[in-house]
DNA sequence: CATCTAATGTAAGAAAATATAACAAGAGTG
DNA sequence: CACTCTTGTTATATTTTCTTACATTAGATG
């Protein structure tokens, strides 16, 4: 099996430029919405910013909601209002499938 | 709908510099599988190479060919025989379509 | 053995892309 | 008005890429 279709998505392997290009949006804004902490670019040894797929489709909502009126600092906060939910949810499951572990799983033998 | 898990594949958004890193291979390599006609890689404007995830896998194929001793003129030929296997598979399917509609396609009306 | 070819490394110099920092400016708000 | 948010612009430095040319190595061939 190659690389799974999903790794392309999150892999960071484009360039300001591209990204700029892709999205429409200037590089100053790009760097922006990162001093913003609204995106998160990984760095080469260098220093040069690397972005995924998924990093311009997060641009492309930000766009958006920037489009809306909303200011960077209020999309941050959605994102993070986001982000704890899903980890809430994650630890529910977890939970649950403990508690399950727990009844059903593999026991020790006695 | 955002943009399809597909496209991202195809898409050449990635420069020699990343592709080296991920292949593993050197620039020089690279250049070179290409002056041989083994990868397309698209331009920018300016003349920047842009290369996509396919390429990458194409890159990684060639590796393990080159490896085993094949030349890149060899490993081009394959890559036509493949091509023209392709063409012909979908040319025969047009001309059963083609048939098809012949037979029991929409009619004018007289 | 003497050549040839294929594949790759390396170096030089130019051009393109990116990085950071600082200042400017318009829009909206208290 | 004074302030903040967002973006543009400019300058300068660094990094990346491009092309071309020459060198080297290994294998194939006469």
């Amino acid at each position: 099996m190659a690389l799974k279709e999903e790794s392309y998505k999150d892999k960071k392997v484009i360039t300001i430029g591209t990204v700029s290009e892709i999205t429409g949006l200037s590089e100053r804004q790009i760097r922006y919405y990162e001093e913003r902490k609204l995106i998160f670019p990984e760095r080469t040894q260098k220093g040069t910013r690397k972005y995924s797929f998924n990093d311009i489709e997060q641009l492309m909502e930000i766009v958006e909601k920037m489009e809306e009126g909303v200011q960077t600092y209020e999309i941050r906060k959605e994102m993070l209002r986001k982000e704890k939910q899903l980890n809430e949810k994650s630890v529910r499951e977890q939970m649950i499938r403990g508690q399950l572990n727990a009844q059903f799983g593999i026991q020790k033998p006695r």
